[in-house]
DNA sequence: CTACTTGTACGATAGACCTCGTAGTACGAG
DNA sequence: CTCGTACTACGAGGTCTATCGTACAAGTAG
């Protein structure tokens, strides 16, 4: 089995509808988070959280991934046990357009300039 | 006279350099700090705190236009017994160009849509 | 000078947040 | 079935934040 929806382990997204502008920029307001969605964005596909060399335990991980799925920024779903995510470009750049894009590009001057990476 | 706590009436304000990214998000990503950055985007000129009808106190107030300054969003100085705040335009654009258009534009379509006012 | 307007400082409180450790679940490999 | 990997749930600690009330300072108008 290999392309069939993970039985019973689904993860509660908001809908498109739902998200809102505060939340996610609370969300890329943690330099931890900014730093996820600057490797999702440059990564084609999803990845699983694992791929992600973070300054902080698997239990902060979580949570991280999880304010980015509940604010709406990213997807997540199972495959085997791995979680993969991936950003929800089409959401965001439908509900606001060119948003994501400088945020991006913003954060790749930043870390530019300062070299601060996570 | 005593000039206990008036060292002239400076505000500090951060340097550009000093600007980050993460810090702006955070501060916009409240939603009464989002609504003053909204008004002050559309006026031209600089605005008295008072010309805002927000749902918090004074003393709240004062510390929602600190935290924007302190982010480095907007610019503040004295005058008489008015405290004149403006969105520091320049400087943003030129750290991470588009982003506060893409903000404010974002923000635009969600009141539109949702109509959620402060 | 007095009174008023505008904004600040300080303390307090309640809630949210980041972080962690430990214990536990789901899945695949052997 | 047993084991290891990947991730989660729960609770706790410490910090940050938003909010308020009250008291106060700076400037202007009378």
């Amino acid at each position: 089995m290999t392309e069939t929806a993970a039985p019973g382990r689904v993860l509660p997204h908001p809908d498109r509808t739902e998200i809102r502008l505060e939340g996610v920029l609370h969300a890329l307001s943690d330099p931890v988070r900014l730093h996820i969605v600057r490797e999702l964005a440059t990564a084609a596909d999803e990845l699983s959280c694992s791929r992600f060399d973070l300054p902080v335990t698997k239990s902060t991980t979580t949570h991280h991934f999880r304010v980015l799925r509940e604010s709406g920024v990213i997807r997540q779903c199972y495959r085997g046990t791995a979680k993969l995510s991936g950003l929800r470009r089409d959401d965001l750049d439908d509900l606001f357009p060119g948003l994501l894009d400088a945020l991006l590009t913003a954060a790749d001057g930043q870390y530019a300039r300062l070299g601060d990476d996570v």
